[in-house]
DNA sequence: GAATAAAAAATTGTAGACAATTTATAACGC
DNA sequence: GCGTTATAAATTGTCTACAATTTTTTATTC
């Protein structure tokens, strides 16, 4: 959530921004212990940099420091993810309504060009670009709504959704298919807000129905469970 | 936007917890330089303590950090501050609705008994009292929404709009009226979403319109126009 | 006296060393 | 052989000293 921009970056940001893509593109999975000394050594950078990094990464429920044991790419809960989901309705929805009050020629045409670009890449079958584009597509409207303090949070619950459909998927594919992606797009064209809410709705409400979120257990399955 | 708590807190959380108190009850004023040396004198810490309790402030958007120069109390524009407040509706009208979804006596009688509290703190001239309940009233439409995630993004919301009044006040009086939240309360126990969501719309914009945030100019007020 | 330049002081940034804690390994008793 | 305890290794947490930068003060010159 780094609104006000310093003037020259900090030196951990680095770090931090490499950490925080590697988790965003689900290469480092949930639960994957972080190092101190080996991220040190991985970036070449002294373990103060990367303490700096890790604490930030923290903040934005990317990865969980527990006291004394070190760092972990965090595991959000059922109930978590449920939230996670929930929060981007709220705010989604929101910002593509704005978006149909602002939207310009130039807006549309940028969101028209990236769908394409989200068909070309799945046709392509380079799921590594798909599943970027899917996210920057997300980023896009709320970068074109106009509010960068939402824009942040937005960014925020995004990282966090890359994590969690890492740990709920199933067998089925788990990317926005980009027909619905189109569909909101033209909606914005046409300025029906209350339409492209709905779709938005539904298309984060499909995402989430992709997941086995189903358990109605808090904790980590028992061994019990397991044993049965 | 600390959702995973860790199960013992961190030593600089308390120094965080302080500053934060402090710009949030609208004592430490925006432009305000925290010197570290200072700041680790009056909490009798180390000086790394004092860093990362100023990082996470950073993080917030509450302390600016210039590299090299040290921290500031940040100074929002009024172009942020804008943002500010149309982020706090998006996200407090979702709310309420929903907490009209999942609404339950207990949670009424919670509200009902908060805005007496401000009305008594207001009678009696508490005005330090009354601000602070002020903003806890709209803490608690969060928390009993039921969104830890919203929550969060709300705590860092309403700490940021503290900064906004303190920098844009007017000599009227800026609190929210206690009738107003009064309103709000007696909507959502009607299970009246629509009111509701209206009711806190119109709030915010209630709190926003007492503001000066009509300057076009971006920059602070430049030499010129002051000597004009 | 004002402006510039140099030196000194104050403040932040960083690194390395040491302490505390946890995890892994090995020895021991049953 | 299994569980328990003691030792050793690895890892994180913290502090102190030093380097780099900025601000203030002082001296110099026109």
């Amino acid at each position: 959530m780094n609104l006000a921009e310093t003037t020259t970056d900090a030196p951990h940001v680095e770090i931090y921004n490499r950490i925080w893509l590697s988790i965003a593109e689900r290469k480092l999975k949930p639960g994957t212990r972080l190092k101190e000394e080996q991220l040190a050594e991985i970036f070449s950078v002294s373990r103060a940099r990367v303490r700096q990094a890790l604490a930030a990464l923290e903040h934005d429920g990317l990865v969980t420091l527990v006291p004394n044991r070190g760092a972990f790419v965090s595991q959000p809960s059922i109930e978590e993810a449920r939230d996670i989901f929930f929060a981007r309705r709220t705010i989604e929805t929101q910002l593509v309504a704005r978006l149909c009050e602002v939207v310009t020629p130039t807006a549309i045409a940028r969101l028209e060009a990236h769908v394409t670009q989200e068909r070309e890449a799945r046709a392509a079958g380079d799921t590594k670009a798909t599943v970027r584009l899917s996210g920057a597509f997300h980023l896009l409207i709320g970068e074109l709504a106009g509010s960068p303090y939402l824009w942040d949070v937005l960014r925020d619950l995004l990282s966090r959704t890359s994590l969690i459909i890492v740990m709920y998927q199933t067998r089925s594919q788990t990317d926005c298919g980009p027909d619905e992606h189109a569909e909101i797009v033209a909606a914005i064209a046409r300025g029906d807000a209350d339409r492209a809410k709905h779709l938005m709705n539904h298309h984060i409400d499909h995402l989430e129905g992709q997941l086995d979120l189903e358990q109605d257990t808090q904790e980590p399955s028992d061994l019990r469970d397991l044993l049965a």
